[in-house]
DNA sequence: CTTGACCCTGTAGTATGGTACAGGGCTTAT
DNA sequence: ATAAGCCCTGTACCATACTACAGGGTCAAG
């Protein structure tokens, strides 16, 4: 008997993910499709559990599933190398700073108007409602589309 | 004949989204079911455009239709007064600032992670790969699941 | 030998925000 | 009067990452 031979459900407790989040994965193409008891059952060499943290790991660092699937390819290729991965780390760092960015730019806005909101008033009134709608009071009249109002 | 009356053709050009956007957002009940020509036609009041600039500068803010639609329901409500805008321009804050704190964890660990690697060395010696497999340098056998490696 | 816990396939639904037809009808300029 | 260019409804599809069945088979304990 070896070490191996996990069920599906045996394999989602240990990574801590439901069994049918693995089927997804394999139909993903995330993981390959494992030998079969003679029932039919899937059965998981202990290597699936690492290779599902992985997926798991990556996930958290904003990679798509789309992405970890070449990462893993490029885990397993021997040709491949270590700049090869770090390129997409790269990509994808530059990708979250630029997410970061234009979540600060609406920081930005959203604090201004919060801040210009005394929470009196009608809600018709409201600073943040009438910058939304776009009456700047610094009566600026935008001239057609292709403005960036938040600056 | 009144200055209204736009086609939903003409409304998309001022606004600048598509038609089948529009209609959509009759369905989500963002904006009012028009009156109809004597064709069938969607006959806008000029006051629509400005609705969906709106909705498109509150989408820019990072509000969700569904969000939107509250906004909306309470910028007409004469009753809504100017903190029930504030709280929901606060919670929306409080969401930028978490998911900016979120990427920046993320973006800390992107970094140490790609300046880690040479981009020598083949693909499964990388660095990158290998902390996202889990195999810390630092040889903390981590105890079952509930590791937050990012940290 | 039965019961409950587990596994199988295949399909469909969730949420988000649209986009793309198909198969018609209307309008407008020539 | 005819063709281009609008408009209509209804349905289906895109991506993303699951999640939830239905309807069945299998396995292990008592």
């Amino acid at each position: 008997m070896k070490p191996e031979a996990l069920t599906i459900g045996k394999v989602a407790g240990r990574v801590g993910i439901g069994i049918e989040t693995i089927r997804y994965y394999e139909r993903r193409e995330l993981i390959s499709r494992p030998p079969r008891s003679p029932a039919g059952y899937r059965q998981y060499p202990a290597g699936t559990v690492q290779r599902l943290r992985f997926i798991r790991r990556a996930k958290e660092l904003g990679f798509s599933l789309r992405e970890i699937k070449e990462l893993l390819v490029l885990q397993e290729d021997p040709k491949a190398t270590c700049g090869d991965v770090m390129e997409r780390a790269r990509r994808k760092l530059g990708d979250i700073e630029q997410r970061i960015e234009d979540l600060e730019k609406i920081r930005h806005t959203l604090k201004k108007l919060t801040d210009a909101c005394g929470g009196d008033r009608g809600s018709a009134e409201c600073p943040i409602i009438q910058a939304i709608s776009g009456e700047r009071s610094g009566h600026n009249h935008d001239r057609e589309e292709d403005n960036q109002w938040m600056k």
